[in-house]
DNA sequence: TCGCAGAACTATACCGGTTAAGCCTAGCGT
DNA sequence: ACGCTAGGCTTAACCGGTATAGTTCTGCGA
């Protein structure tokens, strides 16, 4: 009933903790007979060391701490973090260890979390997402000499490693297919400038679109659905509108796809649509939305293998994940002109 | 630099650690100086209990644990569990707890999990959702004698406290509501029927049909999108073909829609969609999903009051949730025909 | 036959807290 | 003046592991 101990082991096998510990830990000190039989109690009795006491000598929590600070009814349909958390856990669980994970109001909350976190010897160390412009937090890793890896571009992360992907690259060839298609103007809705990510994916948007010879615009949202279909209507309601909209991710895609709809603006007849991050949101909705696709849950396991270094004392390098690929769907066509629900319906029965 | 303990500030106050202890737990037995001298160097070096230590003299481990064995892709979209970890790690965080979230292959896979966390003490409890008719973990968290919390119906829970909601009245309401729109012919598409809130809800669901009258079917289909509009097409395509159709989630929901849409059926004008919890998701699409709205983060909040009074060695009552309410959007509408393509189209320019 | 190396364990300290038990000392009652 | 009590603090044990320093015994070489 009781939860076994090592002292029960001893007892039973007529030997000492230190004997059972050298046992079950592969250490020299025992003979070959009574680790055997050691093992043989340990297995029958269903042995697990108690995590605290090993935390406790060992100066290790075996566990790693996650904390986004983004609304959770935003959270909710973003289907990025869980594809992370899920790829992160398979790295984790088959070392032993756990994924602590926790939702913040704001920075200074999640700041204030590692600060408890490390100080409690709760964890070994973190993850960073969303990492911003001049971001308060990696001051504070780096002074708490805090094992972190964060998932983002490595621009602006201080010494820690991070697992980021060639935006530039995904850029361009967003840029060059929506060109290919005919199209001449074509806008980004883009996520908060103050994240490193969008400053560096509207540099590239620009530069690609100047490139190609085509009219580029850019807008900020947050990522919500509310602010990517606000943009939206801003765009498609200007006067001169784009003939195609890249998104910085899924969410405001979708919320895009649903405004040019009520706008009677058709997809892909009126405006192309192109989300970045794929997932399960872009397939089920109608149009299926064309989308670059990333490995989310490669990346966190590569991030947990390169943190799982770090708490070993380690510097691993940064890591470029694989290049998305524009997985091709319904959402986008030849560039077409933009019109509002009158003009539409008349086009469809012309 | 080095993470300071009780002896450090002992030292520093010129007493021993237990003097150190009971000044910071509020223990007689020390003077009202000495306490306040103590706090003071403990506030100053900023000191924190180790969690190990704690969790070793105490007993406990200061956490609970939350698995899921759902695919991550299908998680991914899903809103449910994002809130459901917001509102447990709302009540947890001012407790000093922690939240270890993991998914798993399978249910197997899932009670391993059960079983380490508990012999290794990493958790104090665990909160169980899908809960299936002859669910394997029960028998295994009762002999463990492991505190656990259920999210979902209190049939068949053994001893398990559960936090529920009254799915019956939750039925009656929409198939009210869509009899007050003049459906006649009204379909669902349930989750497993091996879990336990679907075999609830196909039983109210035929049942309320009948009482009002209705012809009512429910086919089975397992919360992924693809399920989701396999189940929709079977429906739309066969001979009578329903008028509505309420869906156990808002994904599956979302991807009958889409069906719809692709077989140019109206919705609502050909088919009206209802979706059983909602989320930005279903405000995110056009038509605009009406919805059961929930708040799954209260549930979450409720829950980990349970299990903490649970681990405390107390035996919570079953919490019954407020009743969902009925979010009217755009989905929904007085019963039409369904129809195809063709027909449809002739009956827009008719 | 003695000495010594090495194998196989044991004893013990330690990690960083909590806590029961013990020890002074001041203060109070009688 | 003496005993008793309570306050204020220390000592020391304990939680369940790990690690280091012994200790005992065996076997082998000179």
């Amino acid at each position: 009933m009781r939860r076994p101990t090592i002292a029960d082991i001893a007892q039973r096998a007529g030997v000492t903790k230190a004997a059972v510990s050298f046992a079950l830990n592969g250490q020299p000190g025992v003979s070959a007979a009574t680790r055997e039989r050691i093992l043989a109690i340990a297995r029958e009795i269903g042995f697990q060391p108690n995590s605290a006491a090993r935390a406790l000598t060992a100066g290790k929590a075996e566990a790693f701490g996650l904390v986004i600070d983004r609304p959770a009814r935003t959270l909710g349909i973003e289907p990025f973090f869980m594809q992370l958390i899920s790829g992160i856990q398979a790295e984790l669980t088959s070392h032993q260890m756990t994924l602590v994970f926790t939702m913040a109001e704001d920075q200074e909350a999640e700041i204030e979390m590692y600060r408890r976190w490390w100080a409690q010897r709760r964890v070994d160390g973190v993850f960073v997402v969303d990492l911003q412009v001049d971001d308060r937090r990696i001051a504070v890793l780096q002074e708490l000499h805090m094992p972190a890896v964060v998932f983002g571009t490595p621009r602006g992360t201080g010494s820690l490693p991070a697992v980021w992907q060639d935006d530039r690259a995904a850029v361009d060839s967003v840029v060059r297919y929506l060109s290919d298609l005919g199209h001449r103007r074509i806008a980004r809705v883009g996520g908060f400038p103050r994240y490193w990510h969008t400053a560096l994916r509207s540099e590239a948007f620009g530069q690609a679109a100047a490139e190609a010879g085509l009219d580029a615009m850019s807008v900020e949202a947050d990522y919500t659905a509310e602010h990517g279909a606000q943009a939206t209507r801003g765009l498609l309601g200007s006067a001169e509108p784009p003939t195609a909209i890249l998104y910085d991710n899924d969410v405001m895609a979708a919320a895009g796809l649903g405004v040019a709809q009520r706008m009677g603006i058709g997809v892909p007849s009126g405006v192309s649509i192109v989300s970045w991050d794929d997932s399960a949101l872009c397939e089920l909705i109608h149009p299926a939305l064309t989308a670059l696709r990333r490995d989310i849950a490669a990346a966190g396991s590569q991030g947990a293998r390169m943190l799982r270094e770090m708490a070993a004392g380690g510097q691993p390098a940064n890591f470029q994940e694989a290049p998305p690929v524009l997985q091709i769907r319904e959402s986008c066509g030849p560039a077409g002109v933009p019109q509002i629900a009158g003009s539409r319906r008349s086009r469809l029965s012309a």
